[in-house]
DNA sequence: ACATCCCTTGACCAAACGGTCAAGAAATAT
DNA sequence: ATATTTCTTGACCGTTTGGTCAAGGGATGT
């Protein structure tokens, strides 16, 4: 995208902001966010901050675009080729240890599509729609040949979107009830190894 | 808890000012809402809207005192002298059409959570963390006496929020995806039902 | 008809907001 | 050492924010 050679300086500084903006736009939205705390939480002046990036929007975008290629890569490593259960439950996987690992991340889009997407709603109507549109024919073509039960492919996404970010989205919920001492992702992992191994198995009658 | 009575005015408008904040929190956060926005929407000046509330925090305190008994009750509902899989079956049904008829509240509720649940840390630590315990214990009895498969109760909870309450919160990228024609609850519903009955219900090995 | 209470609002306020700008400090290149 | 580019900031600006207040209009009970 940008071959313009960055400083050290610049590259420190314009991390440091969106590793700020990250925080702020995750756990209070783009309108709840302001420049000030974000400067200061980057340890930088206001006027400084406008000096890397043009606005708060241009911050914003920049997130959004660097989370995208992260959120939708697990799904498009999904192999036609492989072993379709083996390979879906790599998926869930990925999907989970990215919610562990990045739930900031899975917050700011979170936040974003409950907003109603106004500034990812060409992406998802595009380019997201297509990928799945694309790992659907997939997932069809192994219910077809009887190597998963059949189900909506479409919804079965949808499905390991919810289970999985609801980890990271709902993490204050999940912790509260779970209680102190537990680890909400090892549960999670054995609960929906579970889950989807019944979905997608054919029950033993056929065996 | 408020004994006195209200005149036709007071209901009137405060009905009007509590939905119309619904529309702007729901989707704008609470940092991202304004006072003039929820009066313009509510039909009043400014002024007005601050002799009903006294405050912006005073109508978002309203709001989730008033989501929260409609949002906890379907799982209070769950009988555990009940069919296992009935029961658990309409709780799911309950919670899917909470998300189809009220999305508004559903995605205030999330955006709350996402946020660290700051204005409702202790009712879920406490109430709803006490529910879910209750109900834990009774998900656990059903699976000691076989009647439904062995399963994390906890996470099997989780599950059911997740899933049906993604399409209320991730309305947008669900419609995108989908396509115009298509109605999502449709086919969350089939998918839903096949999903937790293969979850659920023994394998037919031991019939 | 009158007094009382309920309701509504224009004008206003201090603070916080996103953003600008001129000027100086640091780093870098020669 | 010097010139140039990069970086940083205090002071400032117009707007919007949540919230106040005095004053007046409407409804209601007697």
């Amino acid at each position: 995208m940008q071959a313009k050679q960055q400083t050290r300086i610049q590259t420190k500084n314009r991390e440091a902001i969106l590793d700020a903006a990250l925080e702020a736009f995750s756990t209070a939205g783009f309108g709840g966010a302001t420049l000030d705390q974000i400067a200061e939480n980057a340890g930088l002046s206001k006027p400084n901050l406008l000096y890397y990036f043009a606005s708060k929007e241009a911050i914003y975008a920049a997130l959004l675009t660097q989370l995208l290629a992260t959120w939708l890569d697990p799904l498009r490593t999904m192999n036609p080729s492989g072993d379709p259960v083996t390979e879906i439950m790599a998926y869930v996987e990925r999907k989970l240890e990215l919610a562990r690992d990045f739930p900031r991340e899975s917050r700011l889009f979170a936040t974003e599509i409950i907003q109603g997407a106004p500034r990812l709603r060409d992406v998802i109507a595009g380019e997201l729609r297509d990928l799945v549109a694309e790992k659907s024919a997939v997932l069809t073509h192994w219910m077809q040949t009887g190597r998963i039960t059949p189900l909506d492919p479409v919804h079965l996404i949808f499905s390991i979107w919810a289970l999985t970010q609801h980890y990271a989205d709902f993490d204050a919920q999940v912790r509260a009830v779970l209680g102190d001492g537990v680890d909400p992702y090892a549960g999670a992992h054995g609960f929906l190894q579970t889950l989807f191994t019944r979905l997608l198995t054919p029950s033993q009658t056929d065996a």
